[in-house]
DNA sequence: GACCTGCTGCGGTTTG
């Protein structure tokens, strides 16, 4: 066969960064018969391959990361292997998604298998031999979830030195879906311990969507010293972006089927009807509704159905077959999804994605925009909102949900999108870290915890004294029980936690039934709200009819029904809306000009938005007196909202945080602003003593273990922005 | 009205 000339270097990298790939990694690309490297992934040779750095890629769905870290990591072992030098895992990648393991599993499987090197996927669903085979001979690549990288920690502590001694480099895939949660702080830990069991350092490397804060990222990979890591980005060339959003009104209190929502549904069908499409929706209620309506649509006109849903409730399989049918060419196909698809599963490019109602944040509305766009076509985006027709009150007026869309179109134009909280220590999860360390060297001193778990910030931020009032409070709850000579071991409570295998996992689930039918189970639905036999459900974009609920064995049986079926009551909690959303929404409201993406009925909401905006009085004050209620508009986020409410129920008065906005009934403005003003004379109270008078502190799997005193630390440093709060208050009172 | 993600070990039954 001919051989192309080999890919050729960038200035930046010198001509020989591919020369410095090992010749099997090298005959790999050749057959590909890649032209050339990308630039992202010619620069990540030399950092990696050296191996005395930490890495932070950062790229586009599908811009090639994927390659760029390993083909220099596959170099690397492939000497390695040459040279006789390894006896242990060598790489691990840790993932968080099993579809995303599978999907590298089969990426990675050809080339490695070209230079002799052994790739082993590892999750709940692979098999016990797979996960044997690589226990008695362990080589090569890992690549695994973060939970269970934690079940091999607390099962078999006593291995996890030998496996991972020659432990070279820790890689992280979609960095920023561990960005500020419960599992980015277990991630953090475990790759701490990772490096702890192999006593030396393992080169980081983090695997990022473009984001706007790099180096917030960067110090999350290697905690207190995230200016030491290498960061490559590779922005793209500026895809072109067709963007349209478009208005709607609707009766909500009339009738919620009413016209215009019709209107938007079928203008909504004609854009997806043919061609490769994503509609994301905020619910996965809405999912199912939206995809039935779409269906319907198509039953009318007489053509094949090319609507699917695909949320988190469905199965695995179900999941699978919508995925399956969007990346299949051969036949139109539109799946109508929740976030489960913003993720890197491969779907292949789509022509254009659509969002119903307002984005969650800009970083997931920068992520679904980023799966449209074939090659160099276009990326292509229709944003639907509906907004109330006849409105009366001040929110109503407000047309809040279209302004806060184009506050986060503006945002998105500028790179801008949420900044992750990296600061706050996640206690809940250190309590899950503590039993785990317990487990692997089965028991421990307080030091040793705190060297293994605190020391060179896993958890930044706790000193020792926390982490001594947290021992204290997990003894009294028999999480840890301390033995004479002063060695921990896990209490009677800690046992049985440790011993359901729920434990691995650092966020909180609730129980649900599984939906089955004589095919197969199709998915799950909560247990509350309870549903009765001949209910008709919508699930899986078909109508069921449930013939018998088994509480015991939490199973609901479904039979096919004709239509009629309604979404399962899916519970929720909301995704609050940051701060720089809210500050940009008041600017949109006291700008002039129309963005030329709104379409006419959008263009004519934001002017009604705006003239209420004007006419309330808004511009200069912040608060309205409507209908025996007070309503203040801080224009900040959820967060200072909620907090701005705990601080007038502190001073005894009675405040509702409503969405954008904090409403007081039956105080009249000026009584308001007098006992605000006493407030700032007099000062904030301590965030500690504010979170204290909080009925329902617990937000995280294990805050209940915390004790009082400790969850108000931690919720008061996680939930309350008691300066941010103050300074609307002095402004109201000012 | 409101996202998503993950999971061991063992005992039992069925099948070739």
């Amino acid at each position: 066969m001919t051989r192309p000339s080999p890919p050729s270097g960038s200035e930046k990298t010198g001509p020989d960064a591919f020369a410095l790939l090992h010749r099997g990694v090298q005959r790999w690309v050749w057959e590909r018969r890649w032209t050339s490297l990308r630039p992202i992934q010619e620069q990540a040779i030399r950092p990696i391959i050296g191996g005395d750095t930490d890495v932070l890629l950062a790229a586009a769905t599908a811009g090639g990361k994927t390659e760029a870290v390993f083909l220099p990591v596959c170099s690397v072992l492939a000497r390695d292997a040459e040279h006789g030098e390894s006896t242990g895992i060598q790489a691990v990648c840790l993932s968080p998604l099993k579809a995303l393991i599978n999907d590298q599993h089969t990426r990675l499987t050809d080339l490695c298998a070209r230079i002799g090197i052994p790739v082993t996927a590892w999750h709940g669903d692979i098999g016990v031999i797979q996960k044997d085979r690589l226990r008695e001979e362990p080589s090569g690549i890992l690549l695994i979830t973060p939970e269970s990288l934690e079940a091999m920690f607390v099962t078999r502590g006593s291995t996890v030195a030998r496996l991972f001694a020659d432990l070279r480099y820790i890689v992280v895939d979609e960095l920023h879906a561990f960005l500020g949660t419960a599992r980015g702080a277990q991630l953090r830990s475990l790759m701490h311990r990772l490096e702890r069991a192999a006593g030396h350092r393992a080169a980081r490397i983090g695997l990022s969507a473009t984001l706007a804060d790099l180096r917030a990222a960067a110090e999350f990979l290697r905690p207190g010293e995230g200016d030491r890591v290498t960061i490559l980005e590779d922005r793209g060339a500026g895809k072109q972006l067709l963007l349209q959003v478009r208005g709607y009104v609707a009766d909500l209190r009339e009738d919620a089927e009413g016209g215009a929502c019709d209107a938007a549904t079928g203008h909504l069908y004609q854009v997806v009807r043919t061609g490769h499409n994503m509609v994301f929706v905020n619910s996965r209620a809405e999912a199912e509704s939206c995809a039935a309506a779409l269906s319907e649509f198509a039953e009318q006109d007489r053509i094949p159905n090319p609507f699917t849903p695909h949320h988190g409730s469905l199965s695995a399989e179900l999941r699978a077959h919508a995925e399956q049918r969007l990346k299949n060419r051969s036949a139109p196909a539109t799946i109508v999804c929740t976030a489960t698809l913003e993720l890197g599963i491969d779907v292949g490019w789509v022509d254009t994605v659509v969002q119903l109602g307002t984005p969650p944040t800009v970083a997931g509305l920068r992520q679904r925009l980023g799966r449209s766009g074939r090659g160099s076509a276009p990326a292509k985006l229709y944003v639907y909102i509906t907004e109330q027709s006849l409105p009366e009150t001040p929110v109503e007026r407000l047309r809040l949900d279209l302004v806060q869309t184009v506050a986060m179109v503006e945002l998105l134009l500028r790179r801008w999108c949420e900044p992750p909280d990296l600061e706050t220590p996640h206690l809940s999860t250190l309590v899950q870290q503590i039993l785990s360390v317990l487990a692997q060297h089965g028991g421990a001193s307080a030091l040793r915890l705190y060297r293994e778990l605190c020391a060179d910030g896993a958890f930044p931020g706790v000193d020792e004294q926390t982490f001594a009032d947290l021992l204290r409070a997990l003894g009294a709850h028999g999480i840890v029980t301390q033995e004479r000579s002063g060695l921990l071991l896990p209490g009677k409570v800690g046992e049985t936690l440790l011993n359901h295998y729920s434990f691995y996992s650092a966020f909180d689930t609730v129980e649900e039934y599984t939906i089955a039918t004589v095919d197969g189970d199709m998915g799950t639905m909560p247990i509350s709200p309870a549903v009765d036999t001949g209910a008709l459900l919508a699930f899986g974009g078909r109508s069921w009819q449930v013939v018998e609920v088994k509480p015991a064995e939490r199973r609901v049986l479904v039979v096919p029904a004709r239509g009629g079926g309604v979404p399962p009551g899916f519970a929720g909690v909301p995704v609050p809306v940051s701060d720089g959303v809210r500050q940009h929404m008041r600017e949109v409201y006291l700008g002039t000009d129309v963005p030329r993406y709104l379409d006419e009925a959008a263009a004519i909401l934001l002017e009604e938005g705006r003239m209420a905006f004007r006419e309330i009085g808004l511009a200069d004050l912040h608060v309205h007196e409507y209908d025996g209620e007070t309503l203040l508009f801080p224009w900040r986020g959820d967060r200072v909202v909620e907090t701005i409410c705990h601080l007038l129920r502190w001073v005894g008065i009675k405040a509702a945080h409503a969405g954008a906005l904090v409403t007081v009934p039956d105080v009249p403005p000026e009584r308001l602003r007098g006992a605000v003003s006493r407030l700032v004379k007099a000062g904030p109270p301590d965030p500690v003593d504010l979170a204290g008078m909080v009925a329902d502190k617990r937000r995280h799997k294990y805050d209940h273990y915390l004790g009082e005193e400790l969850l108000s630390r931690s919720y008061a440093a996680q939930a309350l922005d008691v300066p941010g709060a103050m300074r609307f208050l002095e402004q109201l009172s000012g």
